[in-house]
DNA sequence: GCGGAAG
DNA sequence: CTTCCGCAACGCCCG
DNA sequence: CGGGCG
């Protein structure tokens, strides 16, 4: 029942009306159409990745659950990458997604979110991208975050390195400052982290990298600590499971202060992919050297 | 969403 | 035969 | 060293 073919890929999809956004009505169908749609602009972000996938099989509402090891029952046809966790000490099979069908097929299992690692099995312990992850606490405004995304731009130009923002999918911004994949973790860990340290002191009264939440108030956490090997930020155009449907989305830096994040779903993405293009297409080229900037800043890591 | 364990 | 349960846990920082 | 965090 409801055998389809994609790209050559044969499997079943089910419960294509079942809805997983109670509050919009849009079905898994919706999702998995989704998906298919904007493949091409995702899976160059995903290619070569381990993932890590959210799933909520009963909706956005009820009980998910993270999954990292790929279950028996996947198709053969799926890439895996095993890794062995020291810590865990076993291997964890990871699922790769490099074709359309595979998403189709990770949809269909109601996974809403996609987290690719910072690094790529070619060089596993070299991440490809530093970022910044920007989490509003309740009560900071979208405009806070906006200042501070400028803020860490304007400090990142003047290093000489360009960076990208996108839209987490709920309140934050994601900033990734791509790299030549020589660093480790720890290395673009520090790097980040004396990033996030100048911001506050540029932004005290609205910017905190203070882990415990209830020293935050309502500032915003500027998370530098995602450069760790294994942890991962919600990919450019993942579905986030919240009302709406929206999806973390590539921003000119000129239009960071006048979008809402809200704007971008699965249902108003498209267009802007014909008119825009890929705006993180870059973020795979673009190969930056981490010395300069070090230099400058007498961090003695390198 | 689904397989396997428990009831 | 039906229901329940697991699907990630770990690196990092601070007190 | 334990606890909180994402
Ligand atoms: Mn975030
Ligand atoms: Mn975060």
């Amino acid at each position: 029942m409801g055998q389809v073919t994609i790209e050559s890929r044969e499997f079943a999809l089910s419960n294509l009306d079942k809805v997983l956004w109670p509050d919009d009505g849009y079905t898994k169908g919706e999702l998995i159409h989704y998906y298919v749609q904007v493949a091409d602009y995702l899976l160059p972000h995903l290619r070569g990745r381990p993932l890590v996938l959210t799933r909520f099989p009963d909706g956005i509402h009820r009980k998910s659950f993270y999954q990292k090891n790929a279950p028996d029952y996947l198709p053969p046809w799926i890439r895996t990458f095993s890794w062995y966790s020291e810590d865990s000490q076993r291997d964890i099979r990871f699922i790769v997604a490099e074709e359309a069908a595979t998403l189709a097929w990770l949809a269909n299992q109601a996974c809403i979110e996609m987290h690719p690692w910072l690094s790529s099995i070619e060089s596993i312990d070299n991440p490809d991208f530093a970022v910044i992850d920007l989490d509003p606490s309740p009560g900071s405004r979208y405009q806070d975050v906006v200042d501070i995304a400028l803020v860490v731009k304007e400090l990142l130009d003047n290093l000489g390195l360009r960076s990208y923002p996108k839209t987490s999918g709920s309140a934050g911004l994601h900033i990734y400052i791509p790299v030549e994949a020589v660093y480790t973790y720890e290395q673009v860990r520090k790097f980040a982290h004396v990033l996030a340290s100048m911001v506050t002191e540029v932004l005290p009264h609205i910017a905190t990298i203070e882990r415990a939440v209830k020293k935050r108030g309502h500032k915003v956490y500027v998370d530098y600590l995602q450069n760790v090997l294994g942890k991962t930020l919600s990919s450019v155009y993942s579905v986030r499971p919240r009302p709406g449907a929206p999806v973390s989305t590539p921003l000119l830096w000129d239009e960071v202060s006048q979008i809402t994040p809200a704007q971008f779903t699965i249902k108003t993405i498209l267009s802007r992919l014909r008119d825009y293009g890929d705006l993180f297409a870059p973020v795979l080229q673009d190969r930056q050297n981490l010395e300069p900037a070090c230099h400058k800043l007498g961090l003695p890591i390198f």
